[in-house]
Order: structure tokens, then C-alpha cells, then sequence
DNA sequence: TCTATCTTTAGACTTAGTCTAAGTAAATGC
DNA sequence: GCATTTACTTAGACTAAGTCTAAAGATAGA
């Protein structure tokens, strides 16, 4: 069973419509980074009349109303991110998947020095090949 | 005068049209991290005929050969960068304009370490405020 | 209930990018 | 030098991601 979203919308002073809840019942639980086409797919699996620019029209409020963020890192895709605390990301060359690097797995030194730029945030972006799991005994 | 680009291509490889040298005069150095079609609409202020199919398949060839990166930073858009050395980019949130930081710039502690994923290369990206050049006295 | 406002919808439109089929140009073989 | 093959370029068709529009549907208040 899924918390209640309808309550959570409100609380960030969004309707909570049939639609909107049932983005939010999908996109906020990922850990996928979804683009906005593979989520407009899996949210008419359970409400197959929802149209496209109600998604996008969606996901871009939830963006300005920060339940979730947008990402840009490869491709020339735009994803979203449910994970709105800062975070680092780790791409797989092979798979294209992203995954969350915890903000406290690395360190950034010197950030605030560097000479013309004010920053107002940053992060890693890593790629590489992720090791399988190693499947405990 | 621009070195000369004809040697360079070949030395990557690229044999070196009339097409392709016009790309490469200005995407080799520009500082400006531009698009696809920002580049072919600078080439054709000098070099009208050329089309949009062959400045895109110049540009990946390009990538190919490694004469220049590709990167997806921000709002879904893929640019070209030819500065193909190890760096870093800042972002200014108010323009969108992409700038180079010097890798010895930050210093990001802890990369190798991280459980699960084998790291390939990495990179910082910034974003904020640019602040106003100082005119020197 | 009547009305105003908000939301959703289908589809048109736009932009970025790839693909195709035909035409040019350059290289190779004789 | 001429014929043939190969490489490159071209215009335009096509696709994918995203926005916009105009009409319809839902919600809430008077
Ligand atoms: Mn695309
Ligand atoms: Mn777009
Ligand atoms: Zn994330
Ligand atoms: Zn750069």
C-alpha cells in the first residue's frame, strides 16, 4: 500500500486530481530516473486515459513545486528525480542507468574558491561500469 | 589565420573536405560550448551550402575520432565541447552559459571508493552566478 | 442551479536529431 | 585519360521529445 499521496500533494499546495495522484503514486516512488514518456507509459498501465501533456503539464509542476527535480546528464535526456536532497550520480556506460551516489561518499573540496563564479550548488557526475552484486551467502 | 585544420583532421584520421574543414574552423575553437545547429548556423554564415545532415554527422565523427567531446548538462540540451582535457563545468543558472573549470580547480576526495560501482571518469558540475568580470584599472 | 475557475484532452505545432536515396567528388584501375 | 568504385554531401522525409491551443469536463462558490 502506497502512503497517501493525495494528503502530500496538498501539502505542497498542488489539487490533488485523479491524474496528478496517479503521476505522484509513480514518480515519486522510482529509483529509476524516469524521462516524462516512460512515465506517462507506466502511469496509463493503471489509468490508460491520461493524456501526454497532462504527464508533462504534471511532472513540470511538481518541478516548480519541488517534489521532485529535473535531471540533464547523457543523452540529450531530461529525467526526473524523486530524490530531492543532494545527491551525486553514477552512470553506467553500458546499461544507461543512473544511479544515486549518497551526498557523504565523496567530497568536493575547494568549491567555494574558485575565482568568477559564485556557486549555488554542484555535484559529481561519475561514469563507469557498475560492479554486479555480489549475492550474500 | 587559423592554424592549419586540413593537417590536423588528417592527423586524426578525418580526411579533410572543404565541409569539414569549415566545422572544424570554428567548432575547434570556440570556447562556447554550442549545439549542433548553433554550430552549423556559423558555418554557413561562411559556407552557405552546407547541410544540416553533414554538420551533425561531421560533429560525431568528430567525437569519434576524439577531436571533441559531447556533453548533456543541462535543460535536455546536447553541446559540443573542444576542450577534450580532463575539467570541470559551471553553469550560470541565469544565462545557461557553460564555463570551463580547471581540473586542479576542486579536488574531489574519495572517487575510487565507492561500493558497487567502478569509476571511469568524472566530473564536477557547478552551477550559480557568474560574477561580473573586475575591469582592471 | 448558474457561473467562474481549474484541469484535462486530442491533436497541431516545434525542435533536435537520424535516415534515405540521389547526386557529386575523389580515388583507383587500367 | 577514361571508366569504375568508393566516399561524401545533399534535400527532404521521418522520428522523438516537448510545448501549445482550443474545446470539453470537473470543481467549487454564489
Ligand atoms: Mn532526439
Ligand atoms: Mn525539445
Ligand atoms: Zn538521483
Ligand atoms: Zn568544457
Amino acid at each position: 500500500m502506497r502512503p497517501d499521496e493525495a494528503a502530500l500533494l496538498e501539502k505542497h499546495g498542488i489539487k490533488p486530481s485523479a491524474q496528478r495522484v496517479a503521476v505522484a503514486e509513480f514518480v515519486l516512488h522510482t529509483d529509476a530516473h524516469p524521462s516524462a514518456d516512460e512515465v506517462w507509459s507506466r502511469v496509463r498501465e493503471r489509468f490508460p486515459m491520461v493524456s501526454r501533456a497532462t504527464v508533462y503539464n504534471t511532472l513540470n509542476l511538481f518541478v516548480e513545486k519541488g517534489l521532485i527535480r529535473q535531471l540533464t546528464l547523457t543523452g540529450g535526456r531530461v529525467v526526473f528525480d524523486p530524490n530531492v536532497e543532494k545527491h551525486h550520480h553514477f552512470i553506467d556506460e553500458e546499461t544507461g542507468r543512473i544511479y544515486d551516489v549518497p551526498w557523504e561518499a565523496l567530497r568536493v573540496s575547494r568549491v567555494d574558491d574558485i575565482d568568477g563564479f559564485e556557486v549555488h550548488a554542484y555535484q559529481v557526475v561519475l561514469r563507469g561500469k557498475k560492479r554486479s552484486r555480489r549475492r550474500r551467502t
